[in-house]
DNA sequence: GGGGAAGTTTACGTTAACGTAAAGTGGCCT
DNA sequence: AGGCCACTTTACGTTAACGTAAACTTCCCC
């Protein structure tokens, strides 16, 4: 059995676990572009895709509309050298930022390393009273 | 010549390049407390590094209620059995956010390589054409 | 003592990313 | 036919995180 051709909008946020709210709002700001069959809206796989995208975007504090740049980054335009460049500019960027973020978030499991620690002494000193309070 | 003890609105703002507006925002939300001297504000380095913790959060899509969170991790409370309690399971939780950031930055490094590639492709193509365009 | 420069308070404005409510459509079931 | 989903459009509401402007004080400089 290969993957599904489409999805519904529904079935989309169940599965993500967003309000269909969301996806068609995600829509209005060009993210998604699903087809018609009639009123409803018809998802692809890609556009099932850029959903993934999305969210994981959010999860790092992307903004729709830099998560929107980076849906870009991957429909081939057919493109010309100078959008081939800002193509290649936007990526070094992009690398950039998450570089930034992934020493962001070692600075900060380290932090709460420490933290634990501390708590977990406070713990002990706190059973060392307890027991002297017999 | 150790660390400077306090430093003033303006100092702080140029160093980690915000406005003094945002500054006091932070206060208003309870993230800073720094002292007075008359009307002006003075901040101390536990300040400075709150304000450091903010931003690093900001950069990880952290809300100001989060970074809250983390701040407070850092004070010493003198705490009871059931606030270190507490304290762990929030420790626990950010790591596994933070687990699940380290992922999708993982993920979305793997997508950009693929996209610089593709990108690349495509130069390479238009030169070829241009060389039997002559 | 007039004027910057840097600080202050108060208050209204703005943007992003949806939430929420109302009112309608289309299909399927019994 | 009636009813219940799941879907639709339209539109106003909401929250977070500041921006921006106005109207002060304080201090320092010349």
């Amino acid at each position: 059995m290969t993957l599904k051709q489409s999805y519904g909008i529904g079935e989309l946020a169940r599965e993500f676990d967003v309000t269909t709210r969301t996806i068609r709002f995600y829509e209005d700001q060009g993210l998604l572009t699903p087809r018609r069959r009639g009123q409803t809206r018809i998802y692809s796989p890609a556009d099932r895709v850029a959903l993934k995208l999305i969210l994981r975007g959010k999860r790092l504090g992307f903004s729709l509309a830099e998560s929107g740049d980076l849906i870009r980054l991957y429909q081939p335009t057919g493109d010309n050298r100078q959008q081939l460049g800002a193509l290649l500019e936007k990526i070094d960027e992009k690398r950039t930022q998450l570089e930034q973020q992934r020493v962001d978030i070692q600075i900060m499991q380290q932090d709460l390393d420490a933290a634990e620690e501390r708590a977990r002494q406070a713990l002990k000193e706190l059973e060392n009273k307890e027991s002297s309070d017999v």
